[in-house]
DNA sequence: GCCGTAATGTGATCTGGATCACATCAAAAT
DNA sequence: ATTTTGATGTGATCCAGATCACATTACGGC
């Protein structure tokens, strides 16, 4: 049970098996179906997600009703709205499963509880948070430098079993452009 | 001396006076003039910096020799080719001086010491690195949901000094539009 | 096995923003 | 003071990608 997570965070951090009961005992195990929300625009944001298995969007919806996707979530990686987790307001997106899913949820006060009763872990989410900004930065320069073509051949290259699992419409949105224009660039 | 960065430290975390002066006692200060470089694409990249005073661009360089503005780094703000920094390879990015500029530098060996060294600092990076993602994220989400004029105009809302203090061909190279373009939808 | 809905492809047309080309004005540099 | 260099504005033209419209295929639900 949870060894998924285990795993996980001792790519980053080696654990005794005592620092791991007591790192698990944070967390809550709970699976989702295709469709279901984990969070709600406009609601609160109770947890922070560690996806053990299935797939997610993270999407935000725009004033005239379109769906942008902010991130997709695969296993092994964390996911939420952060920003209202972080900061306990209400969500501006929502998370929800392209797939049944199983994650395993932290509270913020958990996650609090885990960074002051064992210094690894403060480590292990640095360590998490800084590669994040890194991804989030270099989908930037790639927005800054490629067009609609090579974004794509970037993301199958980085990813090429999301491209597998997921609607091309879903691509589109998370490229930002239109489904019609990623279809006519796929020979 | 370095009081800007027990400020900028004591915002998240307090401080007593003997450990701003074991956190001080791994920053040295550096100098640079307008036009200067603090990293330099192809080489490796020793510091991050806090910035004390002045103003920086971080620069990619695409293969038409066209510059994209990665970030800009005021007062306050942690900057460096963060990726090439963490991970000790080569820069793919340069960070260069707008103004003439004042950095607190700490190599990566530092940054572990105080990580190692005080807790505290661990927990100031973390929150950094939370709000680095984020501010990312937030750049993402402007950029997947608004036209250039409606991004601007976000820009605009958010740093409202950085306007006042940067031509406007170098916040068109942040927003990935042309200078032209900018320059027609000011009114 | 049938039906409704989602995914995908493709044509025709439109448009936001890029590109090219100059002109003007401000500020360094000498 | 004069030259050089950088910043900005603006017209004319072009094009990547959006939008609209419709056809085809795949698929989950009953």
């Amino acid at each position: 049970m949870h060894q998924k997570l285990r795993e996980h965070i001792e790519k980053i951090v080696p654990l005794t098996d005592d620092e791991f009961k007591f790192v698990s005992s944070h967390f809550t195990t709970k699976k989702f179906r295709k469709h279901q929300f984990l969070v709600q625009e406009g609601e609160p944001v109770k947890y922070h997600h560690f996806v053990v298995s299935g797939l997610l969007k993270l999407v935000y919806t725009d004033d005239n009703s379109r769906e942008h996707i902010v991130s997709f979530a695969m296993e092994d990686w964390w996911e939420s709205d952060f920003y209202a987790y972080y900061t306990q307001t209400k969500a501006t997106m929502s998370l929800v499963c392209l797939e049944d899913t199983e994650v395993l949820c932290l509270s913020l006060e958990d996650y609090r509880k885990l960074c002051d009763g064992l210094q690894k872990m403060e480590r292990f989410f640095l360590e998490k948070a800084n590669f994040g900004f890194l991804g989030a930065q270099r989908r930037i320069i790639s927005w800054l430098t490629s067009n609609v073509k090579e974004r794509y051949e970037q993301l199958i290259r980085q990813y090429p079993a999301l491209i597998q699992r997921v609607p091309k419409s879903l691509i589109a949105a998370y490229l930002g452009v239109s489904r019609e224009t990623l279809s006519r660039l796929s020979p």
